[in-house]
DNA sequence: ATGGCACGCATGGCGTGA
């Protein structure tokens, strides 16, 4: 099963970039974030030739997940749902195959100190809650998504310049750790514990691509009999370098499935 | 040290992102 996440800043802006990927790579799963479209509008007549299913939850704007699967979902959750905030537009929980796939879009966090990022730890552990109540580290289940948050300094580049970087800072980097610990491995450093690969790089600084000044805030992990099973994963760049790219590129990972 | 670009929108500047 081949599994991939990317966060696309607009769908509807992204269209030709989605297509071309899943065109080439034939994922079995592909999670999206920052889809920046209420579900009204969702461009879903540009991508059901695609063949895939699509599970879609966004708002006008700001934030929207999706999931495209090759078979119709087993079930489908949509949110945090702790009696608190729901925030849909930020999670998607489908099951597929019998393994379930947590989508995931972190609140950012503004600024340390702001309400926003007081909300993106809480979020953080909310999440963790979530995965208490709905799942075991002993089931095959999988995490990915944009998660805002740089794991290790050798995640972000001139990581002494972004101590208090709301994608880097202390906190937020325990804060995810807290909720990893739960049961997952990332399937990337594991494969790979040495190798330094953004998925990340800003816009504002036109140059940050072809200087490699970017930041690993996209991951993929799994529980621990799932992570056994990843044999490949990789961050595929070429389409950051694109026309019209996002930010963002695409993360994905293979297991094989018993 | 600062800001830079892209996106969406009850748009002609602003909020948001990271």
């Amino acid at each position: 099963m081949k599994i991939a996440t990317y966060n696309v800043n607009s769908l509807r802006r992204r269209l030709p970039v989605v297509l071309d990927w899943l065109e080439k790579e034939k994922p079995d799963v592909l999670c999206l974030q920052e889809t920046k479209v209420q579900d009204s509008e969702f461009p879903l007549m540009a991508l059901l030739p695609s063949g895939y299913e699509i599970t879609y939850r966004g708002m006008k704007s700001y934030n929207g997940v999706a999931v495209l699967t090759r078979t119709k979902p087993e079930s489908v959750r949509a949110g945090l749902d702790d009696g608190g905030e729901p925030d849909e537009p930020r999670l998607l929980h489908v099951v597929v195959n019998g393994i379930a796939i947590i989508n995931t879009y972190i609140p950012q966090g503004f600024e340390i100190g702001s309400p926003k990022y007081a909300y993106k730890l809480e979020w953080l552990k909310r999440l963790r809650a979530y995965f208490e109540k709905h799942l075991s580290p002993s089931l095959p289940v999988i995490w990915c998504g944009d998660m805002n948050v740089a794991p290790r300094a050798m995640d972000v580049h001139s990581p002494e310049k972004h101590l208090k970087h709301v994608c880097y800072h202390e906190t937020a980097r325990e804060a995810y750790a807290s909720t990893v610990a739960w049961g997952f491995y990332d399937v990337f450093v594991r494969l790979y514990p040495e190798r330094q690969q953004f998925t990340f790089w800003d816009y504002r600084a036109p140059s940050s691509l072809d200087a490699n000044k970017g930041w690993r805030i996209d991951h993929m992990l799994a529980t621990a009999s799932l992570a056994d099973r990843c044999l490949r994963a990789d961050v595929d760049v070429e389409p950051r370098r694109a026309r019209d790219a996002s930010d963002h590129t695409f993360l994905w990972a293979e297991f094989s499935l018993p």
